[in-house]
DNA sequence: TTGTAAGCGTTATCAG
DNA sequence: CTGATAACGCTTACAA
């Protein structure tokens, strides 16, 4: 069997307070002859308190939720890294939920983490709006809750973003820039309240300056590689005058690349292409990918934080954080000359 | 306040024990009326019972630990997700951990796993070796491990293992029969075991046809992309002759494809290039590569299953399992003509 | 079928 | 400075 406080104090000759008082207090309440001698026995023994006993009475569980689509997108690994690393210099653990954009998957794993006591979740979900029962829910039991990346519709909770209509202005305004005028955009699914908000850029970024879009020049792409290159290949063939591509993420915007390979379309020359998210993984990439970079690293940081100062200080965040983007050229987009 | 057991007993007018009684047993032992009125209560109240109190009686917490070096390596992250569908579908949560290799990270979290009563521990990481005073610790704590991908030396816990020494064997033994008699191999890091049990594949395929392989042909790329990119270029630069390189895993494969295009060397044409994992992402790339398929996916699911045998059935695995590997053949390997 | 009570391993309260 | 003792919210004998 597991040693329990108990068999420690019985080893050092004290009580569990005593051996209690030596676990958490680094300081003060405990003589420094007894206080040696605890921690010699605590030591020797292999001794670790046992945290379930513990949350039982301090209620809390040092533990957060995380729950996200997918791990396996590169967003979501760079994302979950981030709130890991961070969560981990602040004391606490991670659980991870993969939900896969199902409502019931989604509601599953949020009464789990109810049952588990986690002391709070970041949320990532394309669905823009939690099951009714499941918000009210985590109100009820006063689960902070952070949303990062997407983001509930109804602003019940708060979270960590970036202004996504901005960056996709910024981004359709850099092909613009470069005289292109036929920009097709690849989006992600409908559902996704941040791919619409980029869409609206690219759309903002056309009507400022009197051009004009197209139908067809909008397809979904899913945020996935596949979409990606489907999507292209429709717009490709779609549009004989397209010169560039604004893919909403770097996932569908290697997709492009593939398409474009394989008629054989030459990246810039052909065709200019932009990404979103500036994923760590896209160096592979020839051309280099001119891209949007979401602050990954920061999000999830600041998530924690967040979430963090909440639980602890039972603070309510007023409002949701926005981080910055920036447009990265690199050498996938190049000037069209005007004709 | 978060409701209680008690609370719930008291809305439905029954003693705490027929609500537990509801709540775990579904058939017997509770009146058809009686059990009805409760779980009527229950649902109303929206009621979840306390895991963690739970917990203390039962003496398990239905979650494991996954300790994997970086959940941003790809192949790490399609085990997690591997990892977690298993261990959901089996009522068992997962609580992340990135180690990177660091063996003070890796004890640190291996305390906590202890410390937070998980069931059992997925672990992965290229110290073949576990401290020594954690790896006493996990057995008198009487923590099952289930290794994978990266085994322990000493067999001191099981695992689920490729063989990776026939894998490099059987792609290394590919490229001999395509001709090339001059491969590079570009390694993961000296320390990391699989890494060297693949590169002894290599070499035995070599011998067995009686093919010196030269000093210079092998560097070591450290499983990363940009690893493998560096070691390339060594790799072309140190050997004119070379007609192939066996990257031991896609990851470093991806670099060979950057580092030959920079260089304007076409694959396959002039360049063979063979990958290890057969990752998802790896679809970007063109030409389409061939690599050594390992089943990750089962991988994952029979360690979640091997382990959860050993936390529920008390049962000890006697022997590691070894799954399968397999050689897939795309279109980056191509036959060079005999002098 | 139902309820009473002990106990899981801690922390917190209060007294000595 | 130290120690008894009561909680925490459940499950599980054991009793009725």
């Amino acid at each position: 069997m597991r040693l329990t406080i108990k068999e420690i104090a019985k080893r050092a000759n004290v009580s569990i307070t005593t051996v209690s008082r030596v676990l958490n207090q680094n300081k003060e309440g405990v003589g420094k002859e007894t206080r040696k001698r605890v921690e010699q026995v605590i030591k020797e023994s292999k001794y670790r308190p046992n945290a379930i006993a513990r949350s039982m009475i301090t209620k809390n569980t040092k533990t957060i939720g995380l729950v996200i689509p997918d791990i396996r997108n590169p967003f979501f690994s760079d994302l979950a890294r981030a709130i890991e690393d961070k969560a981990n210099k602040m004391q606490y653990s991670v659980l991870l939920c993969n939900v896969d954009n199902q409502l019931e998957v989604i509601e599953k794993y949020l009464w789990l983490l109810i049952e588990k006591s986690v002391d709070g979740i970041i949320f990532s979900s394309s669905d823009s709006n939690l099951n009714d029962g499941v918000q009210k829910l985590l109100k009820k039991n006063n689960i902070p809750v952070m949303f990062i990346d997407r983001g509930d519709n109804e602003n019940i909770f708060n979270g960590v973003f970036i202004d996504n209509t901005e960056a996709g202005f910024l981004a359709t305004t850099h092909l613009i820039n470069l005289n292109h005028e036929k920009t097709g955009c690849i989006t992600g699914p409908k559902s996704i309240w941040n791919s619409n908000q980029r869409l609206r850029g690219y759309y903002l970024a056309h009507e400022q300056v009197g051009l004009k879009v197209d139908r067809n020049m909008v397809k979904e792409g899913f945020y996935t590689m596949k979409g990606g290159y489907d999507a292209a290949k429709l717009l490709l063939r779609e549009n004989k005058n397209i010169t560039s591509i604004f893919a909403l993420n770097d996932l569908m915007a290697f997709g492009v690349y593939q398409a474009a390979r394989e008629q054989n379309i030459l990246i810039p020359d052909d065709l200019s292409v932009v990404g979103f998210d500036n994923l760590s993984y896209n160096q592979i990439l020839t051309p280099r990918l001119t891209t949007i970079e979401q602050p990954i690293k920061q999000i999830g940081g600041v998530a924690v934080e967040y979430l963090v100062k909440q639980i602890e200080q039972e603070l309510i965040i007023e409002d949701s954080i926005y981080l910055e983007t920036k447009l990265i050229v690199r050498d996938s987009t190049r000037a069209v000359s005007k004709d």
